[in-house]
DNA sequence: ATAGGGTTAG
């Protein structure tokens, strides 16, 4: 995009600028930025504050926030634009100490403020301190905000509490496509696929118009539960009633549909002749099928396509590792992870979250730092030989090594959500939920283990891993162990 | 006249 600029004053650079920013074309802003500060208005705050939205929309957060630095004069939307860059690009704690300079400065927040705020709780898991926003949005009557309403309901329903996001939908008058989606997005990540699918239906029977989003959520809800027809008749769906033409993510999503459900030939055949050249999530979705089902051949044949692609991701080399070592190859687990050291890539470290009385406490593997260790570890020693009672044997096959099978074990009573759960065990009032985050996939060897604490403590267990929920209580997962 | 928001496969 790039038009004349002749005649351009200071009323139509905004214009200008956040049409830069809507189509992601950050180097025309950058030419228009320079022209701005030759003619010398870049000190207006109307100029100013698109420059900040353009760079803060383009992930160039902080790029932004220097010339938000910068600035001479602020108003409220200049603080909504610098946090909301640090809100869509993933750095909630900027989000939030953002949040609290604003207050400082006097500068009131209003509905974009919150919907920032509380997208950085969800990318915290932080349920606690999104309920502190919640009481807090009720109490300057923001609630009737449709946005706010939106964004809460993500935020229960990616904190795990569905039955809160539902309160949420409920109480939104005027309800819009986003509203829903929200909703049936949230209940499938949560595993509640049946129920994700009601609402889609009842959403149609409302006269609403589902996105390309909306149905990205119910191709979700599909794959997670096994509905493999009504996957594909839900696409077709898509594409003949909706006229919406399919993004490389619905083609992920039915990649994973049948990868999932064990049909990984004919995944692979899916790969090979859909109509949008496969990316590397596409591929990574097989391998991953691959290796839950114990496809080696095709295995090495997917990640060949993947090292073409993206040759520096460490998760790669961990499932292809994963995978040797479920069949017992050491020494080509051994030459992966030789190779994968060789390159600099480390796998990326897990750890848990978990909130306790307003606080994040974070865990890592074989985390000794914490000044409760000793209750801790004493705790987890306590909950090994209670599982083992209850039959429970370590899965080792996921241990991405081939050491000595004692020292595995060790190893995988130390992952960061079992040093958590025996955290908040100790911490927290019998009977009560213990919420956990965690920033990898919860390990088969873990979920057995929660499963069985679940039910020994009497206690509901909700993780958020990398891509979904589990919901353990009474010995079983909401995922029934399909994830 | 001019600036800002929510849902997205692994």
């Amino acid at each position: 995009m790039r038009v004349l600029l002749v005649e351009m004053d200071t009323h139509t650079y905004p214009f200008y600028l956040k049409a830069c920013a809507k189509c992601f074309d950050v180097r025309e802003g950058e030419r228009v930025h320079g022209i701005v500060v030759r003619n010398g208005f870049e000190a207006l705050v109307f100029v100013q504050n698109a420059l900040v939205h353009l760079y803060s929309a383009c992930g160039m957060a902080e790029s932004g926030y220097r010339l938000f630095e910068e600035m001479p004069e602020r108003n409220r939307v200049t603080w909504n634009s610098v946090i909301n860059g640090f809100a869509i690009n993933g750095r909630p704690n900027e989000v939030m100490t953002l949040f609290r300079e604003m207050g400082f400065e006097g500068v009131l927040p209003d509905g974009f403020t919150m919907v920032s705020l509380l997208t950085a709780c969800v990318e915290l898991g932080a349920l606690a301190l999104g309920r502190r926003a919640h009481v807090y949005l009720l109490k300057i009557g923001l609630n009737k905000n449709l946005h706010v309403g939106n964004a809460l309901i993500d935020l229960y329903a990616k904190c795990g509490s569905i039955g809160e996001a539902h309160c949420i939908f409920n109480e939104i008058g005027v309800r819009s496509v986003v509203s829903w989606t929200s909703l049936i997005v949230g209940l499938a990540v949560n595993g509640f696929g049946k129920e994700a699918l009601d609402f889609f239906k009842e959403l149609e029977e409302e006269g609403l118009v589902p996105s390309d989003i909306t149905f990205i959520g119910v191709l979700y809800a599909c794959s997670h539960c096994g509905m493999v027809d009504e996957g594909f008749a839900y696409f077709k769906r898509m594409k003949e009633e909706y006229s919406i033409v399919p993004k490389i993510e619905h083609y992920g999503c039915l990649v994973d549909l049948l990868g999932r459900a064990g049909f990984v030939q004919e995944a692979y055949e899916f790969v090979q002749n859909m109509a949008l050249k496969p990316n590397a999530v596409v591929w990574r979705t097989l391998l991953g099928s691959c290796m839950t089902h114990g496809h080696l051949a095709l295995g090495e044949v997917v990640r060949a396509r993947l090292l073409q692609l993206e040759p520096k991701h460490s998760g790669d080399y961990v499932l292809l590792s994963n995978l040797y070592a479920s069949e017992g190859r050491w020494s080509d687990v051994q030459t992966v992870r030789r190779n994968m050291f060789q390159k600099g890539l480390r796998k990326s470290p897990g750890h848990s979250l978990v909130e306790l009385k307003n606080h994040v406490h974070e865990f890592l593997m074989g985390d000794k730092s914490h000044s409760q260790r000793k209750e801790i570890y004493k705790m987890l020693e306590d909950v090994m030989k209670k599982l083992k009672v209850e039959g429970y044997v370590p899965r080792l096959s996921n241990v991405l090594a081939d050491i000595e099978e004692e020292e595995k074990e060790n190893t995988l009573s130390y992952h960061s959500e079992k040093i958590a759960i025996a955290f908040m065990l100790i911490n927290t009032k019998p009977g009560s939920p213990i919420r956990v985050v965690k920033n990898l996939r919860v390990c088969v060897d873990c979920h057995l283990a929660i499963k069985l604490i679940s039910k020994i403590y009497d206690r509901e267990i909700i993780v958020r891993d990398r891509s979904r929920f589990h919901h353990f209580r009474d010995g079983i997962c909401s995922c029934k162990d399909y994830w």
